[in-house]
DNA sequence: CCTCTTCGACAAGGTGGTTGTCGAAACCGT
DNA sequence: ACGGTTTCGACAACCACCTTGTCGAAGAGG
């Protein structure tokens, strides 16, 4: 015995996990803001991945995990800034699906070079196998519900 | 070359670190409930750590990263709910100091506990060494700032 | 003593979510 | 073709939580 390193204790666990979520985000929203996004939130990326091609807001709701109201909201708000256009449905008039813009399709392709450059960034720290190794553990220690898109309105 | 496994994409990351976190915030409320603290919610847990021994409410908000009139809200709240007492300070009659109640001083013990337990889960799936592993590797690539106990009002 | 600061409370406002309701439109079984 | 049911999107009301600004009371210091 002897060489038994103390282990940390366990209200570290999600501190740490959620600091390491922060700095990710806010990283990622600093780079979008000097690619030309600096108005874009947390919400409007999962929002604008959501959408697919032509989700209405009722689909956008259920896909988000909230009410239809704050998926409108959000859309619309979306719409303001220029990421999102309503158009008219062909088939169903009482729609109106939501499309990206290109300023949107840019948006979001800033953000996955981003997300891959920030993950670069981790292993060019600790090394590929470690980045991985953080991967599958997280994985399989987390239920696979836990990893929805509905972590926006979460808190509360 | 050929043996090079295809890395994950980098917008997995976020999502799995949040996936880890909620986990765990929602398996130790899950806990608490069990354990006689029903009403209890992430904040709470936050707060009551932060109060330390007969902090104020403006200290309080000062702790947590939030205005003073958030902070009494939070303690009114605890206070209603039985986990914090307001006494008053002998050297200054402006101020209500804020002390936990026995009920307080349970609460947190059962949050480190069940804190324990459940990184407890981890090392038993993944083992002692991957635990250590990715609690250094967030430290590492975590930037100490954003570890703060100001974890509640983000998002947004 | 007078001034500056701090505490805690009040009011007003913003954000972002919820439920409930409603008319219009689509769907579907008969 | 028709009538009942469902769904869409909008409106209103409400709630949770946070913010800034203001204010009187009380302490701190020249």
């Amino acid at each position: 015995m002897g060489a038994m390193a103390t282990s940390r204790s366990g209200h570290e666990l999600p501190l740490l996990l959620l600091g390491a979520f922060r700095a990710l985000v806010d990283d990622l929203h600093l780079a979008l803001a000097e690619r030309g996004h600096p108005g874009v939130r947390p919400v409007h990326g999962f929002a604008l991945q959501a959408v697919g091609d032509g989700a209405t807001t009722s689909e956008l709701g259920r896909r988000l995990g909230v009410s239809k109201q704050a998926a409108a909201k959000t859309a619309a708000a979306l719409v303001t800034l220029g990421y999102l256009e309503e158009r008219a449905s062909p088939t169903d008039r009482r729609t109106r699906p939501l499309h990206r813009t290109a300023h949107g399709d840019d948006c979001l392709r800033a953000s996955a070079e981003t997300f891959d450059q920030l993950r670069q960034r981790w292993v060019d720290q600790l090394g590929a196998d470690r980045v991985a190794a953080i991967e599958d553990d997280l994985e399989a220690v987390t239920r696979a519900d836990t990893r929805r898109a509905d972590a926006p309105g979460w808190f509360g």
